[in-house]
DNA sequence: AGCGTGACGCAGG
DNA sequence: ACCTGCGCCACGC
């Protein structure tokens, strides 16, 4: 662990195939309390072909964000659907169903 | 050192 | 459920 970005990117590798998190989960989880926007800001800040599953990363709405690289958005959802994840109509994935539970309390 | 921007989230109407 | 306004912090110029 060296820095914010690297404690982000350990998160997210903790996210189990087939499930998503929400920037703002990830976010917590990294100790970085509500800073939701760090959390994007460290996967924009991802290196090419690192081992981080970035694309099960989501937000509130459980919508595959907006960002500067074109395109990567479809391959975000391409990634997602090779995993098993599906997306609705509108393009939003149900987050009661495919939302990462880490704590996996028993109900 | 200041200003604008960004892979976000929450509260209010 | 929808859209709008505001706050948060780090990065680049």
């Amino acid at each position: 662990m060296q820095g914010r970005n690297e404690k982000v990117w350990a998160v997210v590798r903790c996210i189990p195939e087939g499930c998503v998190a929400t920037y703002g989960q990830v976010a917590r989880l990294a100790g970085l309390g509500r800073l939701a926007r760090q959390a994007g800001y460290a996967l924009h800040a991802l290196p090419p072909g690192s081992d981080v599953p970035w694309q099960r990363v989501v937000n509130a709405r459980g919508e595959v964000s907006r960002r500067s690289d074109p395109g990567g958005e479809d391959l975000q959802r391409i990634r997602l659907e090779m995993e098993g994840v599906e997306f609705g109509l509108d393009g939003r994935i149900d987050l009661a169903r495919f939302g990462w539970q880490p704590t996996g309390v028993p109900g």
